[in-house]
DNA sequence: TTGTATGCGTTATCAA
DNA sequence: TTGATAACGCATACAA
């Protein structure tokens, strides 16, 4: 009847087997499990002696139901973009790494009317531990306040600061794009093209924010003509630069707010015969991999989105006793590559 | 004490309740939510009728316990290919969307010698319903057994068929390939370059396999000059198209086993003064957004791996009753773009 | 066709 | 500092 190790002979060890064998009961099991201050030194020693003994691991299942929570982390996004998502992947992973949390990915629809009553099914089905909210919709209160009420707790991504220190993590894009457009001007560019994002968001804005903010300290003024927008899309670049070759005077530079409309614009000069950057300086902003894998590279603003994502993650999986980690707000800083050279004359 | 509707006043309503309203017990209310077969047709109605009243949503976690299995689908991975792990999400999503299943990622390290392990540990923690293995590692029988031993359902995707028709997923590389070879070939070029993958392992060597035949059907030998191999990166693109077009007599056309090397290629060419494709004609593979992103747009051969994941994802959570969808091959085919021209003489 | 008793593996309550 | 017992919410075996 009884398995190897004395264990019960069904599967894996419980925290049964471990209380019998250790001659103690279940609770004093759970106690050392959770860590709990109120225990003494050698119950524990002798309890951990056997939990590695038998090989046993607590089932999340079952503390899930007990403790009306699961081990996953969620990322609730409505961003299609593929080097964006893996990147945010990727540092809440690195920060949930050697814990018992998975990685639970949740895109919504943005545009649907049901987007907060999907987000509630989600949450009351998954019940997460946390979630990470990913921008834009992490800009929007409603989930927020949604996530608040169901117990989960949640960090908001964003360009700017969203919410509490524990409940975001920001970068700073209006002080990058000010450098970025800064650094135009220092060689020489005085037409300046600005390919902004879609209006309603808060990155498109503080990015824009961040070049009228160059321009301004300059001594130049913004001239409307030269300012076009997209959607962060590739195809929105190719128009949009392509608005700003169009000009009677077209600009000598153009900064795009992401690297995807960047590339675009670069398509979009090229069909029209310009080269890059001799006839046309670009800068970026993201620092995807495309950004170096184009011709020319493209000079760009490093977007610390792993960093973000991590510690996001980290603020959210932090050990009850421990403090998380304090910081909300990352650096950001110019990716100098061969997009970029002085205006012709 | 009774909440609103005549639940329990605490916290979302239980099968309790609902046993308790609609004055059946819990073990029927437990057959509808299953849909066992065996219940009348009026005791079902009226039960599902209480269960919409009070808004009832079965407690996942509760059933994970009970079932010893979590409403989790879990892809596992060793690949970081961005576009690649996007399209293989969205593909598993659009096929567990309106399910109660969640999307978990996890990824391995293909180099770890603990792989077994982590992956081992990983079932045992979050005990997902079903994995989704993705390419390289779903070649990997060990993981594959080890699946089988936890009882969790998998799917195992590739460039061939790697399992049984209800646990694989694959694409026809080979012959995908040797239709884009062919059509250089139709297209008058005679030496053509071929950018491997990495060694040992499925996809390239199919892919290779491919141009082979293509070759040999034209009665073209293969020159293993015009063979050179890198890791499907972007970076090992460049010095492999560099090493070709270096060639004393260079090929007039490239195919290269991935998109990113294809691209890379076409930067080694431009370095070297060369234009695409009036110089050199070349063909990728995947067709990822960036193949269309580049200039010019690049010639390729589509691989539906969206179509693979949500088939992959579609079999693991086919409903008992249901016959899940008996195919397993989906087609490639070539996308048509600018990187190919006749050779110039 | 429906119900009763019991199990799933953990945490919480409250007493010792 | 520890333990007995009751949740947690659902599923299964076995009856009825």
């Amino acid at each position: 009847m009884n398995g190897p190790n004395g264990t019960n002979g069904r599967g894996s060890p419980t925290i049964n087997d471990v209380a019998r064998i250790a001659e103690v009961s279940k609770k004093t099991v759970s106690r050392v499990i959770n860590k709990s201050p109120l225990l003494s030194e050698k119950t524990r020693k002798h309890v951990e002696g056997v939990i590695r003994e038998i090989g046993y691991v607590p089932n999340l299942q079952a503390r899930a139901l007990a403790l009306r929570r699961n081990f996953i982390v969620a990322a609730i996004h409505d961003n299609p973009n593929a080097q964006f998502l893996v990147k945010v992947q990727q540092g809440i992973l690195s920060a949930i790494k050697d814990s018992e949390f998975g990685l639970m990915v949740q895109p919504v629809d943005r545009h649907s009317p049901t987007i907060v009553d999907d987000i509630r099914a989600f949450l009351e089905r998954q019940r997460p531990y946390g979630v990470v909210l990913l921008p834009p919709i992490s800009e929007n209160d409603d989930i927020a306040r949604l996530c608040e009420e169901h117990g989960c707790r949640f960090v908001r991504m964003g360009s700017v600061k969203l919410d509490s220190d524990d409940r975001a993590v920001a970068s700073n894009d209006r002080e990058a794009v000010r450098k970025a457009v800064t650094y135009l001007i220092d060689r020489g560019h005085t037409r300046i093209g600005l390919i902004e994002g879609p209006q309603g968001f808060t990155s498109p804005r503080e990015r824009r924010a961040g070049f009228e903010e160059a321009m301004a300290a300059a001594g130049l003024s913004v001239d409307e003509e030269l300012v076009s927008s997209g959607t962060y899309t590739f195809e929105s670049g190719v128009s949009a630069g392509q608005q700003l070759i169009d000009l009677p005077n077209p600009p000598t530079a153009i900064f795009a707010s992401n690297d995807e409309m960047a590339i675009g614009a670069m398509i979009a000069a090229r069909r029209h015969g310009l080269l890059i950057p001799e006839d046309l300086s670009i800068i970026g902003f993201d620092d995807t991999p495309l950004s170096s894998h184009v011709w020319p590279a493209l000079t760009t603003v490093h977007w610390p989105i792993v960093d973000m994502a991590h510690l996001a993650a980290s603020k959210l999986v932090a050990p009850a006793g421990e403090e998380p980690d304090p910081r909300w707000l990352l650096p950001s800083e110019l990716i100098e590559r061969a997009s970029v050279v002085a205006p012709k004359s």
